[in-house]
Order: C-alpha cells, then structure tokens, then sequence
DNA sequence: ATATATTACATAGCAAGCTATGCATCTAAA
DNA sequence: TTTAGATGCATAGCTTGCTATGTAATATAT
C-alpha cells in the first residue's frame, strides 16, 4: 500500500531542502550571495586556499557543478583563482577581500534560519534530527560507491 | 563561531536530498521515471484527474516548475492532459494506462531505497526524524507565508 | 453592461544539481 | 624516452527548482 507523502524520508527530505534553500536564497539575495555558494564560502572562511576539486569533495557535490558554481561566484566577486606554479592543471581557489568581510552577516543570517526551521523542536529532537540526518547520508553514500565500484579494490 | 557543516540542519537536509535523488533516479531511470515525476506519480495513482494548481500545490512546489515537469511528463507517455468543457482555463491530468501499469514496481523502487536510507536508524530514530521534518517543514511554510503577506487578512 | 479582479496556465531566464565526455598536463611503465 | 594511464578542469546537455511576467478566461463590482 501507498506511503503517504508526509511518512516518506525521501519525500520530507526534499520538501525541508526546498524550504531551506528558498529561505536562504531570499535572505542573501540581497547581498548578493546564494545558498548554492555557502559551502564554498564556509570551506574558504579560514583564508586558506583550496583546489576545485578539494572544494567539490568537501561539498559532496560533482566536479562539474562545483566548476559552474565557482564560475558564478567569480563573475559576483566572491572569490579569486590561481593557477599553480608548479602543477598546470591546479588552480587554486581564495575568497576576496571583500567576501571576508561580508562573513559575519552571513553567517547570522544563515544561523537565523536554521534557528527559525528548528524552533519547533526540542534540544533532544534537534540533536536526533541531524544524528538521523548523519546516519542516512552516510547509508546512502555508502550504497553510491558500491554502484560505482562494484568490485572494490 | 562558525557551525561544523556537519551541525547545520540546512546543510544536512541539503545534502540527504541530493543523495535521496541520485540513489531514486539512478533507479529510476531505465524505466523512464525519475524523482521530480514522483509527487505527480502519487498523487494520480488512485486514478483520479488533478489540475496542474492542485498537483503544484500538494507537491509544494511553483506553479511555473509543475508547469515543466507536466511537460516532460507527457512527453515521456506517463500523463494525459484534457481541457476542462466548462473552464476553459482549466487542463485536467491523469496518469496514462501505461503508468497506472508500473505503479508497483515504482513504489517497490521508492520503498527500497527509503529503507535502504533509513537502515542505520532504529525505529524510534525513524519516527523522530520523520517528525522532525514535518515541524521544520512546518515552521519555514510559516516563515515563508509571512513574507509573502506581510499583513494577513 | 462594462470595467476590473482573479484565476489558470504559459513563457522567459536563471541557479544548482546531474552524467557523459573532452583536453591538457603530469606520472609511471615499457 | 616514448607510450599509457591518471589527474584536474572544462564543456555540453539535461532535470528540477526558482522568480517575474504575460495571456486568456472567468468572476465580480459598479
């Protein structure tokens, strides 16, 4: 028999990532920043330098986008890329001056949603949320790399 | 501070909802499904006819993006349109014969891989997490009301 | 009865995700 | 030392989401 929507894992999921992007997106809009740039930002935050594909893995996102979002995100000013002296094919990946600043105010508004999105629950259930949030991620990644290396070495 | 990614709710939600889609599409997809049709899927499986607001507004999403999806829906021979005899602004949906065919095997594909995710949790985790998720979806519905209508009539 | 609202859907344009594939460049093997 | 493989990034093309705006049809108000 049918799951309704509201029992799936899948469903929820999906519906509260919508609901946190659009949040996200209507708040930094105004500054010029997006939800799609807040793991790169907070991944260069500490003013060290990363590879694209450092910051791809680190987002747990795909090669391709992170190259598409990082294009976005040079175009606004957001961040700045080197070329490594040694090896040609490495381009090194910083925040700007200016995004550095702009860090404080991001990162409240970002704490101010999450805080809206769990008002509604207590302590226990927020720690049970993003404990149970760990756990899928991890069961369903685990699956990915089986259907990616079927053999593993 | 700034939170561990890890510890941020938005991040997490974000990031299960793409693993819930590439591991439901992955799936999907030799037979012509995939995850964007699903709330669809559903929500004409008892056989009965939707317009395209009521299908967008229980699925949570914008008109414009049920819109496309209906589009690439028919073109893919899972949904009928037909226009309404009385309004004429009104288009009636309903899923194809074919369709109503798989129901089965794609709510077998959509049980497995919820199950698969949510392997690493016990059943009261389970029913936490889903419960969570429906009072952050909840709580950023509201959020999203106000700023919509500032002042509610 | 006509002007005004509202409603249902369509269209345009963009963001952020994906897979598949190509192209240099560096590394390792023959 | 040349060839073969691995690595890092770019490009193409698609899906699924969004906002803003347009258009035709219906409903409401004067």
């Amino acid at each position: 028999m049918p799951l309704k929507r509201t029992q799936s894992a899948g469903y929820m999921t999906n519906w509260a990532a919508r609901l946190f992007a659009r949040a996200i997106d209507q708040k930094l809009k105004p500054m010029g920043m997006s939800s799609g740039y807040l793991p790169v930002f907070f991944a260069l935050a500490d003013g060290t330098a990363r590879t694209q594909k450092q910051l791809a893995l680190g987002a747990g996102i795909e090669q391709p986008t992170m190259a598409a979002t990082l294009n976005r995100m040079e175009r606004d000013g957001w961040i700045e890329r080197e070329k490594d002296g040694e090896d040609r094919r490495i381009t090194h990946i910083r925040l700007s001056a200016a995004a550095r600043d702009k860090a404080q105010d991001i990162q409240a508004i970002v704490n101010q949603v999450n805080e809206t999105a769990l008002s509604g629950l207590n302590s226990l259930e927020q720690r049970v949320l993003l404990d149970a949030l760990g756990k899928v991620t991890m069961a369903l990644t685990r699956t990915e790399e089986n259907q990616k290396h079927p053999v593993p070495k």
